[in-house]
RNA sequence: GCGGGUGUGGCGGAAUUGGUAGACGCGACGGACUCAAAAUCCGUUUCUGGUGACAGAGUGUCGGUUCGAGUCCGACCACCCGCACCA
């Protein structure tokens, strides 16, 4: 019957079934079509799903089913984030093993997503705590150690000595450690690291061939590789100050052009120099266990004031060796770098100079601002930094910075100090080598010995993988694998000695930077199947959140290079199209100090103004901030509720309409309603309409005319429409259009006269166009509705439909007419009237000629199909 | 501090990139149906003045370019995000 509501509860199960019947979205890469791979972001399985998910899932999944609509032959499968953390911390506190706890949430969240009604390919699910998922992950370790991209060195880490165990920067709050709140100790440790600094300038520079990637996320990018072309600098220490003959230091900078105004050199606390300088100076050395101190917290370093040390030392000037400028142990200059030591020029770097006004050091302007007198020119609190015209400097007078910087390399390369060229040029970046060591269980462990004769030994590859143990105890702190009775103990694949496992494993990260290569041959032995690879490759469309604009996506890129060394593909950049989705939000809501959940509160509007109770004991409830969903502040809605009381079309529609996706997205009840409301109409339109059609209009051809020519009109408009939109991902604009077809649709068929074939066909054509229309937004209504209208087969396998361009064409147009570039009328012409009919029509206007008075119009603007102004 | 972004009705947001500002949705108000309610349908809803046709103002503020500016340019204000002693 037409008249029922329509039931998500009974329909969407009902088409997911028939979906996963008929294998549609299991992809075969080499069927027809040109490929189109659409990846989000896959989830770390915390437990549930979350709105953030069905958003993003959401996204995806439009895109995916329309690129199929139009012929592409789509790739879009799914899997799981799965080592980490919170699976040990669940280990720790309710005992339970984090395979099982890990495994259990999978199941469950595959469970919502499957309720979501999304088109994935499950064929080719994996989690990267699969085995064989981390045993390829294990044979690409050694690959890239064999390249010399992975290689152990000794740096310095945030331990937490209760929980014996190294803490990423992030757990460090306040110096503390994020779960046993005590301090943390800076220690040093041998740690495995990948060369991503090797890639360093194509990393940058890549990002601009990036077109489809948000600017705001290469901007992050560049910045954090942060390149930087300066000097090497060797300064000679005056020798009547320093302990030894050809004592020099070395400094990195940018800015050799105003070498002329340098007034002190700084190195930092744990510079060799300031070594050297403290042996004979206990007030230095108490410097500098103080900048060590403050060093550590690094909020401190905010406000800390930049503090120095003057040595004995003297330096030479490298272009003038009467001129010395002393040297200062500084806290302000860091040893990770450059070469730990730099060169102060106060004149034009605010650093500098707020450090050479604190200690009196002079201030020589080398640099002259356009249109500034160079005799009365000075720097006074601010430091000038922008370009400008060299002065005060010797054989550089005159020249730019940027030739001037030249000059001084060209020279200083060619003079040598000590046997060797005092200057080299050096490119430096921001970008450290990405360590990769955990002191952890729940990672994948990697794969190499340490053997008392032979060093540290890789595992041989067919030894792999190296499993995780599965008997593991977390009553203790500390990594479970250095305790385990047996798992370290090996053979030494060299020697065929005694050796001993490495109990690191790795970054979370190092598993989600190739997961979207291994989705193009999940089960391959090796860690992807090349020409699979290079056939999908690269994702077409990523999707996630902005909070891993950085980290991931630059492992990613990074790693897509290195697999490239090691010949597993050939692929320049793993994401060419990235979209990075707004949170989702949601009001809160607190009863004094708790907070309380959405679920528990009712909303009243009396006179505008909103008002909440708690439902269960009436009591006033205060109204919150917009936030990001967190269980911490309870404004969580849990999209299995929403699924089951409103269906998932409901939820799929909501979160897409209104925001556009890059931007936050605010959930609220009346919107859900809204959207649900939407549901039922276009059912009930649609079945009504079928229903009063009976079989009329089947096999006939859309009429031409009058009222079937305006719904056909409609339609198609809003095919083409909606098909641009989804191209641009605007889904809110598609969305908007949707419900325009609706409405008009809704008044047309009230005048429709279903004895009239033509119109019969042509409301018949409009249906189903809206059926497929929704169908990437609302799959399973749309399959519904398919159902409803005598369609065959499945909506979702039905093709995008054909706009026939003659109906996007108007044949009058309607000019709003201005006068003085105020609109005071409108003007309706047949589409072909060229400008000079406008004109004349324009001027024989009641209210133009009104205005004109018999004056000639002093300007007559036609823009032909957009406006005409004319001015008195 | 540096870099980037955003400011449009009561709210989320449109505006084909210089051409009718406020599409579409939410909320609100009015009406129809109903004994009544829900659901549904129809209408109104930027502000000010007017019963009204209509008039005036209006896209953070001030100024500029243009026949015409939400859109371009300059200055300022507010908020958001990223980075932060990177030499």
């Amino acid at each position: 019957m037409a008249s029922e509501r329509y039931n998500p509860r009974t329909a969407e199960p009902k088409w997911q079934k028939a979906w996963a019947e008929a294998q549609l979205f299991e992809t075969k890469t080499e069927a027809a079509g040109e490929k189109y791979y659409v990846l989000e972001m896959f989830p770390y399985p915390s437990g549930r799903i979350h709105m953030g998910h069905v958003r993003n899932y959401a996204l995806g999944d439009v895109v995916a089913r329309y690129k199929r609509a139009k012929g592409f032959n789509v790739l879009h499968p799914m899997g799981w984030d799965a080592f980490g953390m919170p699976a040990e911390n669940a280990a720790m506190q309710n005992k339970v093993h984090p395979a099982k706890w890990t495994y259990e949430n999978i199941e469950t969240m595959r469970k919502q997503l499957k309720s979501m009604g999304l088109s994935l390919d499950w064929s080719r699910e994996f989690a990267t705590c699969d085995v064989e998922y981390y045993h390829r992950q294990q044979m690409l370790f050694l690959d890239m150690l064999d390249k010399g991209l992975a290689y152990r060195k000794k740096s310095k880490v945030n331990w937490d000595p209760v929980d014996m165990t190294v803490l990423a920067n992030e757990q460090v709050i306040d110096g503390k450690g994020w779960r046993s709140g005590a301090d943390v100790e800076q220690r040093e440790l041998i740690q495995w690291f990948f060369k991503i600094t090797d890639f360093a300038d194509d990393l940058a520079a890549a990002l601009d061939h990036l077109p489809n990637w948000p600017e705001k996320v290469r901007l992050m990018q560049k910045n954090w590789i942060g390149k930087s072309e300066g000097l090497m600098l060797r300064w000679a220490l005056a020798a009547d100050t320093a302990p030894e003959a050809d004592a020099e230091v070395t400094v990195f900078t940018t800015r050799p052009d105003t070498l002329f105004g340098a007034s002190f050199i700084a190195v930092a606390a744990d510079h060799p120099l300031a070594a050297k300088a403290a042996e004979s100076d206990p007030a230095l050395a108490a410097f500098i266990a103080e900048c060590r101190k403050t060093g550590t917290s690094a909020e401190a370093l905010e406000t800390a004031e930049k503090k120095g040390y003057r040595t004995a030392f003297e330096a030479i000037h490298p272009l003038d060796d009467s001129w010395r400028v002393p040297v200062y142990v500084a806290n302000f200059v860091l040893m990770e770098y450059g070469t730990g030591a730099v060169f102060g020029c106060p004149a034009h770097d605010q650093r500098d100079l707020d450090f050479a006004r604190k200690y009196g050091l002079p201030v020589k302007p080398v640099v002259l601002p356009p249109h500034e007198d160079p005799v009365a020119f000075s720097v006074g609190d601010k430091a000038y930094t922008d370009d400008g015209a060299i002065y005060n400097s010797d054989f550089l007078d005159g020249k730019t910075p940027d030739e001037a910087f030249e000059a001084v390399a060209e020279k200083l390369e060619a003079t040598p100090l000590f046997g060797a060229p005092q200057a080299t040029r050096k490119v430096n970046y921001r970008l450290r080598d990405w360590g990769v060591s955990r002191q952890r269980y729940w990672g994948c462990p990697i794969p190499v010995l340490h053997c008392p004769r032979c060093g540290v030994v890789p595992e041989k590859r067919q030894n792999l993988p190296v499993e995780l143990p599965k008997d593991i105890d977390f009553d203790k702190p500390g990594n479970p694998l250095d305790r385990h009775p047996t798992w370290r103990k090996a053979t030494c694949p060299q020697c065929g000695g005694d050796a001993s496992r490495e109990t690191d494993t790795m970054d979370t990260f190092v598993d989600s930077s190739w997961y979207f290569a291994r989705f193009t041959a999940p089960h391959a032995d090796e860690p992807t199947e090349p020409a699979a690879a290079n056939a999908w490759l690269p994702v077409d469309q990523y999707i996630g959140g902005i909070e891993h604009a950085i980290l991931h996506l630059l492992y990613s890129r990074f790693f897509v290079r290195a697999m490239k060394v090691c010949g597993h593909l050939d692929l320049d950049e793993p994401f060419k199209g990235l979209f990075t989705q707004g949170m989702v939000v949601h009001e809160s809501y607190r009863d004094g100090r708790e907070w309380v959940a959405p679920a528990d509160v009712r909303i009243e509007e009396i006179d505008g103004q909103r008002s909440a109770t708690r439902i269960s004991t009436g009591a006033p409830i205060e109204i919150g901030g917009i936030e990001k969903m967190s269980k911490s502040k309870k404004n969580v809605v849990d999209p299995d509720d929403i699924i089951a009381s409103y269906g998932a079309d409901t939820a799929r529609w909501f979160v897409l309409s209104d925001s556009p996706p890059d931007r936050d997205v605010i959930w609220t009840e009346a919107g859900v309603e809204g959207a649900h409301r939407f549901v039922q109409r276009l059912w009930r339109l649609v079945t009504e309409t079928a229903e009063k059609l009976g079989g009329a209009g089947q096999s006939v051809a859309p009429g031409d005319t009058g009222l079937a020519r305006d719904i056909r009109k409609l339609a198609h408009r809003t095919v083409a429409g909606v098909g641009d939109d989804i191209e641009r991902l605007a889904f809110n604009k598609a969305i908007a259009r949707v419900h325009e077809l609706v409405n008009q649709l809704a008044s047309a068929f009230g005048k429709l006269d279903v004895g009239d074939a033509g119109q019969a066909a042509a409301a018949r054509e409009a249906l189903s166009m809206l059926a497929r229309v929704i169908a990437p937004m609302m799959p399973h209504l749309a399959e519904a509705l398919w159902d409803e209208l005598g369609e065959a087969g499945l909506a979702a396998a039905a093709p995008w439909p054909s706009v026939e361009a003659s109906l996007l064409a108007d044949d009058t147009v309607t000019l709003p007419v201005q006068i003085n570039g105020k609109k005071r009328g409108d003007l309706t012409m047949p589409a072909s009237a060229g400008k000079s009919d406008i004109e004349a029509a324009v001027l024989s206007l009641d209210f133009v000629s009104a205005a004109l008075a018999g004056q000639a119009p002093k300007r007559l603007v036609v823009v032909p199909g957009r406006i005409v102004n004319v001015v008195v």
